[in-house]
DNA sequence: ATGACCAATTGA
DNA sequence: CAATTGGTCATG
């Protein structure tokens, strides 16, 4: 455990050459210190040795050092709070692990230069958690910690954090917010007894999800402990929010997300460390706030891509929020109208259990699902699907929703141009015998000139004589117009990227929104189309289907249950099995079949992966020094697109980009991230062109 | 990263 | 033989 070098005689010095190169320095620095009158540094009478943590980037450092804690500094310096210290000849940021009386460390002691805060912002918690989240990304702890802990704001820090009042926890309701899900009343009985049950929750279509997580907060609240609830966006923030206000009353929760503004985040985050409020709304920069007590952990629609961090060491807040409820015995509920395969991988391995309600209540709660194709036939028999790129079917559908409040349209995606381009240099995709623009007509189809209607099957790009296309952007905007044009008279709203409508009310009006955007409709949908299917199909990403049907089932959950005349008109090929478990509402069949896919391909959840990129020769030495694990397999690399963000200023110059996937059996998930580390911190010790490492990254294709 | 140290290499 | 360069190690 400790080092031997302690009491060593002068023959053990001559075997260890480092020990006594460090003597000898340690010797003349201390020769060089009395001789200049080194500075009177008086430690602190209690715990003069402070556990420091210091914000450096490289892999081999990602370990404390202790310093000496000067008297002057002795109150401040407390665990978790801010320091700035001497490192390696420069004054670094870093963090107080922990306060002791003594240090294991043989040299002399550096003091600590300042405290910059006495504010305990990282707790042993968060701290654990940053070690355990860094070790899973194969990434360093002070990366970790830049998204846990947000700036510091010198202003807000003085205000005091107002405490929460009081609680009055209706349990009953909250009992009954969960009571159509089989062993519901018991998971929030659990709760509330102060236990920690985990569960992946199939949310009922319809439900207000909302305020039944909010109730599970609230239950847990009433046992004396806090809550984290993290959603995918702002949106969806502010609907639970207004949830847990209904359900709580005002300041018992605080929102804390990125786009706050540095001030708001800070006082957020601050009323949590200081145990003032406990229970937290946010999106992924939530994951690590240091709420006390934490009771439950919570995640809303875990597929959401924007769960995965897009900072090193690329996190998901699923996986986060999973090792936190570990480590703190926390209670964990992971769902959504879909299921993912990872939450999936959660109930086959037995770590959580199923929250789903009988299939009477899901069927009873659906909306009628029908599926509509725009083959050519119909088109051709239907002028006025082929101008409107709408199926009668679903044209009657709209209509006759339009009778009794607002219809939903999503689109795929985003822009105003509907067009092909080439799928290598991005030039659009023109006909060849009038310069139209090039766009796919229906499922299955050629591509066809939308000025004269030429088909172009064997279409190459004039630029570089690449014949893929990358798939048509059917813009919002233009949906809008043309829907418009179809139903004149009824209003149209827009809901996408940054201008996102959060609800509308029950007046009829169109709505076309764009996946992840659809305002929620006072009353629910009467009618939902899901249009071009086909097209959100047509990506090549691992997840496509499963991301598809998620995006589908959000969308379809906001319509009027069949009774009250609810219906969901699916434009696209009835033959997809991926629209089967649409019309079948069966998110779990397709999650269980998807993950044995997975399964039997060695992707994750079941296979642990990562990937190592950059320049082909920092790649290639690279995977020549880790050490796998049995079992391992290493594919590629590959060349890749040069990463986003450096403009190719000498091509020729330029080494190729490439990247390489690592893959293990899961049971070696943790082995290969070690390996990962111990890799990195190799390359970074001898200044080796750096490689960017991602473990299990989403959406690789 | 940055600096210290040591060994090998280069140059007059 | 001194000056220089490159690699290794440690950073409290």
């Amino acid at each position: 455990m400790t080092d031997n070098g302690h009491d060593d005689e002068a023959g053990q010095l001559a075997l260890m050459p480092q020990v006594a190169r460090a003597r000898a320095r340690e010797a003349k620095q201390q020769a060089a210190d009395r001789s200049k009158g080194p500075k009177p540094v008086d430690p602190a009478e209690v715990d003069p040795v402070a556990r420091v943590l210091v914000d450096v980037p490289l892999a081999h450092l990602d370990r404390p050092f202790d310093y000496l804690v000067p008297t002057k500094l002795a109150d401040s310096a407390v665990p978790g709070s801010r320091v700035k210290v001497r490192f390696a000849g420069q004054d670094v940021d870093g963090f107080v692990l922990a306060r002791v009386d003594r240090s294991e460390h043989e040299g002399r002691l550096a003091p600590l230069r300042r405290s910059v805060s006495s504010e305990p912002v990282l707790s042993p918690q968060i701290a654990g958690l940053s070690a355990t989240v860094a070790a899973r990304y194969a990434g360093t702890r002070s990366d970790v910690l830049r998204l846990a802990v947000p700036a510091r704001h010198a202003t807000v820090e003085k205000e005091p954090s107002a405490p929460a009042p009081q609680p009055h926890v209706d349990l009953a309701a909250a009992v009954a917010s969960w009571a159509p899900y089989a062993a519901g009343e018991e998971f929030v009985r659990k709760l509330a007894d102060g236990a920690a049950p985990r569960r992946v929750w199939s949310a009922v279509p319809g439900q207000d999800w909302a305020l039944a997580l909010a109730r599970a907060a609230a239950a847990t609240y009433s046992s004396g402990r806090g809550a984290l609830l993290c959603v995918p966006d702002h949106k969806d923030v502010a609907r639970l929010d207004a949830a847990l206000v209904s359900v709580l009353g005002p300041g018992h929760h605080v929102l804390l997300t990125a786009d706050s503004g540095p001030a708001a985040r800070y006082r957020a985050f601050l009323a949590v460390s200081r145990g003032a409020v406990r229970i937290v709304v946010g999106t992924r920069a939530a994951a690590f706030a240091p709420v006390h007590d934490l009771g439950l952990v919570a995640l809303w629609d875990d597929g959401d891509d924007l769960y995965a961090d897009q900072h090193a060491p690329y996190p998901h807040t699923r996986e986060v929020l999973l090792l936190r409820a570990h480590e703190e015995n926390a209670a964990a509920l992971v769902g959504g109208f879909a299921r993912t395969v990872e939450g999936e991988y959660l109930l086959r391995t037995g770590w959580a259990q199923e929250l789903a309600a009988p299939r009477e209540t899901v069927r009873a709660a659906a909306a009628r699902v029908a599926i509509t194709g725009a083959t050519d036939r119909e088109v051709e028999r239907d002028p006025f699907a082929r101008s409107a790129r709408l199926p009668r079917t679903a044209f009657d559908a709209i209509r006759d929703g339009l009778g009794s409040g607002p219809v939903l349209l999503q689109t795929p995606r985003l822009g105003y141009v509907t067009s092909l381009a080439c799928e290598q240099c991005r030039t659009p995709a023109r006909c060849r015998a009038c310069a139209g623009p090039l766009t796919v007509p229906a499922a299955h189809r050629p591509p066809t000139c939308r000025w004269c209607g030429q088909e172009e099957s064997g279409w190459a790009c004039a630029e570089c004589g690449a014949r893929g296309l990358r798939a048509p952007v059917l813009g919002d905007r233009r949906t809008a117009e043309e829907i418009g044009r179809a139903f004149p008279g009824v209003a149209v709203r827009t809901s996408s990227g940054d201008k996102v409508l959060s609800a509308v009310d029950a007046k009829p009006a169109i709505v076309v929104a764009t996946p992840g955007a659809e305002p929620v409709a006072d009353g629910g949908y009467p009618c939902v189309v899901l249009l071009d299917t086909w097209l959100m199909l047509s990506r090549t990403d691992l997840r496509t289907t499963e991301e598809s049907l998620r995006r589908w089932l959000n969308a379809a959950a906001m319509a009027r249950p069949a009774e009250k005349g609810g219906r969901v008109v699916v434009v696209g090929d009835s033959g997809e099995p991926v629209l089967q478990a649409l019309l079948r509402w069966d998110p779990a069949g397709f999650a269980r079949r998807e993950l044995a896919d997975r399964q039997s391909a060695h992707l994750p959840p079941a296979s642990r992966l990562a990937t190592v990129s950059g320049e082909a020769a920092a790649v290639a030495s690279a995977l020549q020094m880790l050490v796998l694990p049995d079992g391992a397999e290493v594919l590629g690399p590959v060349p890749v697109e040069p990463a986003p963000g450096r403009p190719v200023t000498d091509p020729e110059a330029e080494e190729a980009p490439v990247r390489a996937v690592v893959r293990v059996p899961r049971a070696a998930g943790a082995q290969l991230s070690r390996a990962l580390v111990e890799m990195q911190g190799v390359r970074d010790a001898k200044k080796l062109p750096a490689v960017r490492v991602q473990v299990d990254p989403i959406g690789l294709g």
